[in-house]
DNA sequence: GTCAAGTTTAGAATTATTTTAATCTGATGT
DNA sequence: ACATCAGATTAAAATAATTCTAAACTTGAC
């Protein structure tokens, strides 16, 4: 029971000044990460808060890493690589490859879709109510859908 | 729209009857190449013979590299990367990414879509017909669609 | 507090791909 | 045929994203 160091888990929730929108921010991240079996480390949670307070996010590592830069978290490059994959085993996180050169990994766990620009590389959400896919092809012997992805590959329409 | 529904060739082609016995494997070749701009050099035939004659192939950079080495044809990988991506913009293959780490090329131009076998990273096509996108989104401002790509991934179905 | 197992880290290593700079080749004109 | 030169090829170096390594540090249990 001895407050080892800064572990964020049971501060009381009163001396947060950030406006409470979900509650406890930290404890509904801690149960998080514990019903994913990941130790709450300060990185850990770090990262998590980051990656899920901010609503539906389609993110890189890099792109991570200077977020928490900005938000003066101190976490080597490695840890974030580390991180989103272990968030992404633990299903937390969705990993998309649209481009060979940069993984993104989405915040946006339900069912859907993808726009990607090819100009610039990036990436928006399509509600997966807003696509349909109607027919699916018989799935080769002893095999089963593990997911159907569609990204909708768009580009400036010629003026 | 405007798809370059493959063009054989606009010169006389005798009669390909695609024996096993190679009529005129060549000047098809050239044509393509000539048709699409591009100097048919050596290494461009040679590569574009070893992608073409084989019906639908999916491969990599370094399978085609491979395939060259096996075939006594001496190209460099570099080679085989450019001309990868110059038969790409010149519209005779297409380019599947569903895997960081690999970049596939596609010699099936007609509009179809893919399984992608999470565990040996493997690539197999699936009819157009044979997959319906029944519902599209409505596409951002000033974007035009260029491409649907729906990826099918599968995985063995468990014991 | 002690300890072991799990984490983090800086930096080295790896992999796929691109760039560089030099050399070669194919198309064209004569 | 021969010279010419833009475009093509190449080996080698460079780059970028990601992973690995080994040491140092935390966490949770006792």
């Amino acid at each position: 029971m001895t407050r080892t160091s800064n572990t964020p888990s049971d501060i009381a929730p009163s001396d947060d000044a950030a406006p409470a929108a979900e509650g406890r921010p930290f404890s509904q991240i801690l149960d998080r990460l514990r019903g994913a079996g990941l130790r709450p480390t300060r990185q850990r949670m770090a990262l998590a808060k980051l990656l899920f307070d901010g609503g539906d996010r389609h993110l890189t590592a890099e792109m991570l890493h200077a977020d928490a830069q900005s938000a003066n978290v101190r976490v080597s490059l490695a840890t974030v690589y580390n991180t989103l994959h272990q968030f992404h085993r633990a299903g937390l996180l969705r990993e998309i490859v649209v481009d060979s050169q940069r993984t993104y990994f989405d915040t946006n766990m339900s069912d859907h879709h993808h726009f990607y620009f090819d100009e610039t590389g990036e990436l928006s959400d399509i509600p997966g109510d807003q696509v349909e896919v109607a027919a699916l092809p018989p799935v080769p012997d002893g095999m089963a859908v593990s997911r159907v992805d569609v990204v909708v590959r768009v580009r400036p329409a010629d003026a």
